[in-house]
DNA sequence: TCCATATATTTCATATATGAAATATATACG
DNA sequence: CGTATATATTTCATATATGAAATATATGGA
């Protein structure tokens, strides 16, 4: 029985209690908490023996997905979802294990440029074949169609939470 | 555009690099991160009028969910996906706040039970009206097919989580 | 009974994340 | 120009979360 069990049992006592509780919705976002603990636990867990963080790792793949592997510390704010104050702490970490670099922009003299180094480039070849294990084995459960359907679900989620 | 748009176009750009990466699997893993932040978020800022946290929250919660309004630790612990040393420290701030009592168990004295006090059920009765309203604007997006479907499809995928 | 081991909770040191203020540069407009 | 305001990043104090050790009680044999 899936450790969901016994929150969604609680759910249904709150719906009871207080008949104007939307439970779907509350589901939805109690499910939400359950998958991102497991899916940033099992991230940390797997990463560990590369000495980074799972917030780490993201900064790295945000990298290596750019054209030119660097982006401002803004930027990188944006696209892991961390608040610009963490993201100097987390690029201090990396430029300390030499995985990423820290130069000053020309063309604006506000900004910084964070890019991958040669070394940061050779991490994550070496940990891209244990992440994609990782990533193939989480969604195993699930039928290409579902997958399809989750992230087009999901979206539109998300979608309603920015703007509402 | 969603905030989204960023993060996939770097998952494209890292597809083109490492032809093994799963796109989907990993366009999942990142959704739920930004929507966890969101709902994360926003419910810190609509709880913040009352004084507690959304963990604080979900302990409350918990507690209003069980037949007797009362729990151990261990249980809030999995109930609420917290580390046992974090429910001590949250549980610790809610007995401050007088909003739950800790009292030994005397079948068992390894035991303690936290149990929601008169106070932390008026609070729950006074924040629920914007709760719900909540809950149901995070959700207007979707219609209610929509809603049952991805309630099934997460449920799938937490349960892959859990046993891969 | 006595001991070994298991379970429940807390403590404490440390890691991680946040908000608000500080610093530096850029831009717009009188 | 000069000055007000906006943007980018960092600093720092504080809040929040974790792992590992410590404490206390329970349970099941020898």
């Amino acid at each position: 029985m899936s450790s969901f069990a016994p929150t969604e049992q609680r759910l249904a006592v709150t719906c009871r209690r207080q008949p104007a509780f939307p439970r779907q919705p509350a589901v939805l976002v109690r499910l939400i908490k359950h998958l991102h603990k497991r899916v940033h636990d099992d991230a940390n867990a797997l990463l560990k023996p590369w000495g980074i963080s799972h917030p780490e790792y993201n900064i790295l793949m945000m990298l290596y997905g750019t054209e030119g592997y660097a982006l401002n510390p803004s930027q990188l704010a944006e696209a892991a979802g961390e608040k610009s104050a963490n993201i100097t702490r987390l690029a201090d970490s990396l430029c300390d294990k030499g995985l990423i670099e820290r130069t000053a922009s020309d063309e604006d003299r506000r900004k910084v440029s964070l890019s991958l180094s040669r070394r940061g480039l050779a991490m994550i070849d070496d940990f891209m074949p244990a992440i994609c294990a990782l990533l193939e084995r989480q969604t195993a459960g699930l039928k290409a169609a579902e997958t399809a359907q989750l992230e087009r679900l999901l979206k539109k989620f998300l979608d309603q939470l920015e703007q509402g």
